[in-house]
DNA sequence: TGCATTCTGGAATGATCATTCTATAATGAT
DNA sequence: ATCATTATAGAATGATCATTCCAGAATGCA
């Protein structure tokens, strides 16, 4: 019994997120934002309580993003390594072909906000530690299958796949530079072997 | 024949890298700038030129400090494995001691500014060069002594390493545990082998 | 001592920032 | 059709930003 709200909030959500991972959060305005998402001020304040706010809600539904992604690439019928090692591919595409130099949305808010803000420095926390989940399931289920060996520690790999993805994306976005990359991320695969 | 200064520009500089290094480029105001040289925006903008050029002598100045250290971490007299963990420990023991959170300079700059101001990407890419060279020597001479395999490539170890070192900082930037810091760089170190 | 020159502190400037406020518009229910 | 309620557009606000400017202070040399 009022009027209804002319945006679809999750649009406008994930059209923030993008304006948050191009220039990051204090180069963003608001006006930005009000431009990126099509609301108001009045909207924009009204929805998501104001700028930080919608930070935190686009670091979250950048998580989910990159979740869903990293699942689906480690749940395909190949051996781990290959799994891996098409998800680096992938990722070293979109590395090269995306048009900004982005980088990781969760890497970029460690680097800018993790030294000052302690709340930020959480949620990247615990969004990192969300992905390396991800990444230690999968290794656990191959170590199962005999791709990885026993005595391997799967936690350890997993962090470290983390890291190196993080290297991976922060140097791809000072050079997108596919043969770069792609060295790197070889050498990286070389730790899955045996 | 003149009003000598009343400071040493080399401090000065110091300090507002240090302050840079902290806070990060926008987040770093003039007036913090000038709290933390002790100079006057005169002396700041007559000395420097202004904030934009201020930061780029500081990514200079960081990238000498960041190549001398790594240098003189590689010209030990160990085996190339042992300079660099040692080099690694290091770094952790920065990384977990250092008040906070500071991560690594250059790689702050690409996380804030590659994707937007193409002559700071450009810097950054060309540090992050400097330092891979830095690596490829000490990795060639490793391998001339036979501490490498010969059929390896010591280029893309060292494209490694440097991501690698920056998904380090980055990762211990949003979480400065050293076992978790510990067990990565275990695992970078295991691509060194053989 | 006086002059040319350079340095310094801090005010002035004008732009931009995030946030709040106000007036108006659009709906469902009565 | 009127009303209560929520949404919207955009102006207002006050803080903060980088940069410029200016008046005064400190020197070397005449």
């Amino acid at each position: 019994m009022a009027r209804p709200r002319e945006f679809e909030p999750d649009i406008a959500l994930e059209r923030a997120m993008q304006a948050f991972w191009a220039k990051g959060y204090k180069a963003t305005s608001l006006d930005d934002l009000c431009t990126a998402t099509g609301l108001s001020r009045s909207s924009l304040y009204a929805t998501f309580g104001g700028k930080r706010a919608l930070l935190h809600r686009s670091l979250a539904r950048y998580e989910e993003e990159a979740v869903t992604r990293i699942t689906a690439a480690l749940a395909k019928p190949l051996l781990i390594r290959e799994a891996v090692a098409g998800f680096f591919g992938e990722l070293i595409d979109r590395i090269v072909a995306g048009p900004g130099r982005a980088g990781c949305f969760i890497g970029n808010c460690a680097a800018e906000l993790a030294g000052q803000d302690r709340a930020t420095a959480a949620h990247v926390r615990q969004s990192l530690a969300r992905i390396e989940g991800t990444f230690s399931d999968a290794l656990a289920r191959a170590q199962a299958r005999g791709e990885i060996r026993a005595d391997a520690n799967v936690a350890s790999l997993a962090r470290f796949l983390v890291s190196g993805i993080q290297g991976l994306r922060l140097v791809g976005k000072a050079n997108p530079d596919r043969a770069a990359l792609t060295d790197i991320a070889a050498v990286m695969l070389r730790c899955l072997e045996r």
